[in-house]
RNA sequence: GUGGGCGUAGUUCAGCUGGUUAGAGCGCCAGAUUGUGGAUCUGGAGGUCGUGGGUUCGAGCCCCACCUCCCACCCCA
């Protein structure tokens, strides 16, 4: 038999999770750190919570769960798909962490304290055409903060992606924007209504050039005098405070415009003052497709790997309004678990060590000795160093060969001499030595 | 959804313009070596050449379809 597991799913194995592991709790506990309480939601979420939050190219990504039971029952499967897929498939599996965490806010806001901090980490899925960095089952590590709408928040999660990736030593850039500047730009063109379609092409000015650029904003039902009117934006020059200046002078007049860069103003003035070790930059280009967000967004990219942002976020005004709670604004970030996997493994900067199973392994020497070694590896354990006895009476050699291949970095003998002696012998595999100890030594030895 | 590439032993790969019995390294098993490992040597097992069709006297190799994985676009963590 032939067996598989789903396009752009992994399975992980012992080495691989470790690793994992490493990543997942260095997040975890820069989150701690600031204050965050962890939460989980459900894998599947009714569709009708996700559906219409990510755009229409989101709708398309989202895996859509048949009904159980005769799920045929009365539809008219005539219709167009799109009209038959609700009836059919009333649940979903969650796309990202943000959303069902609008959904989880509104459903128990009498249990919770705002301002609210939670963290969550766990799986997501995307029916997309897996590729490098891009799977269809990812985790995402988000911290979020709900119901105050200071920028401090915004800080602090730059100061969170600093620790985070200062601890994993990945040089990374943070790149901030917001979402009022570009919608003061698409009034100030005269096309509030193309903001998507504006930001999505500005998005790319780095990819394809401005020339591109100007080519794909026509394609989207921009005019030419629109188009022209965007060049102070792409000519503005400097550093964040100098081109935010700048902006401020093309904005007068302009209400969204003008609160979005004040907002920035604030967020890099405190920024100035935390003095984060990574680059942080404002980019007026980044636009970040997500639907929701509202005010500031963020995003980072790993130096020196070409993969794609590795950790993104944004502020987000009225998610929960959607679910009937509104005027509650939000903020968070997301750190992609397996892109930053990805980053770690082609920068080699895993620690060394990370998979030890066993800290000792028992040789086995068979039934007479077999009593004494499950007595001592039985002490062992209860001192809380991880240990094994190997399962079978097999040939030194391989027993030996065994402990090699999983990294075990101390073998003890328990034979005839030692049970006499009600002593262990044990030997460090990486320096080749040995010596016969007391079990209290052993405890000692393997516990430094 | 669009375009490109790959698929041969457990694994990494070789396999000539189509030719008779499909190879190698690593790994695995046994032995040299029954209380001391990583080395060496000897022997051995292991393949429906992704699947199905076609061309041919003859297909791992050529043609078609499908599947898989990978890469790029779109979009995104």
């Amino acid at each position: 038999m032939k067996c598989s597991i789903p396009k752009g799913t992994r399975d992980f194995l012992p080495a691989e999770m470790a690793r994992r592991n490493y990543i997942f709790d260095t997040i975890r506990e820069v989150f701690k750190t600031f204050a965050f309480e962890p939460i989980e939601t459900p894998s599947l979420e009714n569709l009708s919570t996700l559906m219409g939050k990510y755009g229409e190219e989101g709708d398309k990504l989202l895996f859509k769960v048949l009904n159980s039971g005769d799920f045929m029952d009365g539809v008219d499967f005539s219709q167009d798909y799109h009209k038959v897929a609700p009836r059919i498939c009333e649940r979903g599996l969650r796309y990202d962490l943000t959303v069902p965490f609008a959904r989880f806010v509104v459903q128990h806001r009498d249990q919770l304290t705002f301002p609210f901090r939670r963290y969550q980490l766990q799986p997501v899925w995307r029916a997309d055409r897996p590729q490098k960095g891009r799977y269809r089952e990812f985790y995402q590590c988000d911290a979020d903060m709900i119901g105050s709408t200071s920028l401090l928040n915004e800080l602090e999660l730059v100061q969170m992606i600093d620790a985070v990736f200062q601890r994993l030593g990945v040089e990374v850039t943070v790149k901030i924007n917001n979402r009022k500047v570009l919608a003061g730009i698409a009034e100030h063109i005269g096309a509030p209504d193309k903001l998507v379609d504006i930001t999505v092409a500005i998005d790319k000015l780095d990819k394809i050039g401005l020339d591109n650029v100007r080519a794909e904003l026509r394609e989207r039902g921009l005019d030419d005098s629109q188009i022209a009117a965007l060049d102070p934006v792409f000519a503005l020059t400097g550093d964040a405070a100098a081109k935010l200046s700048q902006l401020a002078t093309l904005f007068a007049g302009n209400e969204v415009g003008t609160k979005g860069v004040e907002e920035l103003k604030e967020l890099f003035g405190y920024i100035e003052q935390v003095k984060p070790q990574c680059h942080v930059e404002l980019d007026l280009t980044l636009a970040r497709g997500l639907n929701y967000y509202t005010g500031a967004i963020f995003e980072v990219k790993a130096h020196n790997v070409s993969i794609g942002s590795i950790c993104g976020g944004g502020r987000y005004d009225n998610l929960t309004g959607i679910f009937g709670m509104p005027d509650v604004s939000g903020v968070g970030i997301s750190f992609g678990a397996d892109r930053i996997y990805d980053v770690l493994t082609e920068l080699d900067k895993f620690p060394a060590n990370l998979g030890q199973p066993a800290r000792a392994l028992f040789i086995n020497f068979g039934a007479e000795s077999l009593p004494y070694a499950i007595s001592c590896a039985a002490k062992l354990r209860a001192s809380g160093i991880s240990t094994l006895i190997y399962p079978d009476n097999a040939k030194m050699r391989k027993q030996m060969d065994y402990a090699n291949r999983c990294h075990v970095p101390f073998v003890i003998f328990v034979g005839e001499n030692e049970i006499a002696a009600q002593t262990l012998t044990v030997k460090d595999m990486t320096a080749g030595t040995q010596s016969t100890l007391t079990l209290d030594e052993v405890v000692a030895l393997l516990k430094a």
